[in-house]
DNA sequence: ATGACTCCCAGTGGGAGA
């Protein structure tokens, strides 16, 4: 099985490029991230007949998430269950085999912000969460955008971004309890070229210039590690004419 | 350098993203 995850940054604009990615690299599951669609208005019927299932959850302007996948999707949860939550940020079902939880993190803005203590207090939200549907799911994969940086080598300028937003001992403290929970960097699992990155900004030349961070994550349970078999990046649509900051994750698991 | 770009909703600008 090929899972993969993309933060689109508005589904209105790029799914045409969700179109031919789909279609170029035939994914088993797709977790998109920022779609910023209501769901009046998801494109379900074009993904429908390019062979996918939709599961979405989205709201106007901001935040959106949504799930495709190439076989049924069933027992379809939106956010996290018990977390009061007014952004639609977490879709989680299952496909096949597989519990699947794709989640759009909070951004956090700035340590010691409002933003960064929703952060922190959703993080709290997701980690028990995720801990409980581990019992009941023990083939789990949780994917998305985690607007995490895990380590220094996932900043392409680490002194200049310490203590920054991404980047925080808190927020990184935070990755490492999924870790404890058993889940698997599944990226990590695998030797990867130094200087990857998933996301670049859109200013000062920065895709370019490889100036990025690896924020966007693919993490499998522990049950379902010994079948994970790659994991890679793939810049392809980010050398688009209007492409999204972030590039797709994808996991491949002998399934 | 208090920026740079892109998207959205707005409405001839501003917030948010990361």
């Amino acid at each position: 099985m090929k899972i993969a995850t993309w933060n689109v940054n508005s589904l209105a604009v790029r799914l045409p490029q969700v179109l031919d990615w789909l279609q170029a690299q035939q994914p088993d599951v797709l977790a998109l991230q920022e779609t910023k669609l209501t769901d009046d208005k998801f494109p379900a019927e074009a993904l429908q007949a390019a062979g996918y299932r939709c599961a979405f959850f989205g709201q106007r302007t901001y935040n959106g998430v949504a799930l495709l996948s190439r076989h049924a999707l069933d027992a379809v949860q939106c956010n996290i269950p018990g977390f009061d939550d007014e952004q639609a940020r977490v879709i989680a079902a299952t496909a096949g085999p597989l519990r699947v939880i794709g989640a759009y993190f909070p951004n956090g803005q700035a340590p010691g912000s409002d933003k960064f203590a929703y952060k922190m207090r959703w993080l709290d939200a997701l980690q028990a969460w995720v801990s409980a549907q581990l019992q009941q799911s023990p083939r789990l994969v949780l994917l998305g955008d985690f607007n995490i940086a895990p380590e220094d080598r996932d900043v392409y300028d680490p002194v200049a971004w310490a203590g920054q937003i991404h980047c925080t001992p808190e927020e990184r403290a935070h990755f490492q309890s999924l870790l404890g929970l058993g889940l698997a960097d599944a990226f990590r699992a695998f030797e990867q070229p130094p200087k990857s990155w998933s996301w670049w900004d859109y200013r000062n030349l920065a895709f370019r210039k490889n100036q990025g961070l690896r924020i966007d994550h693919i993490l499998v349970s522990a049950a379902l590690r010994p079948a994970l078999t790659a994991c890679t990046i793939d810049k392809t649509p980010r050398k688009n004419e209007r492409p999204s900051d972030h590039a797709p994750v994808i996991a491949e698991l002998a399934l």
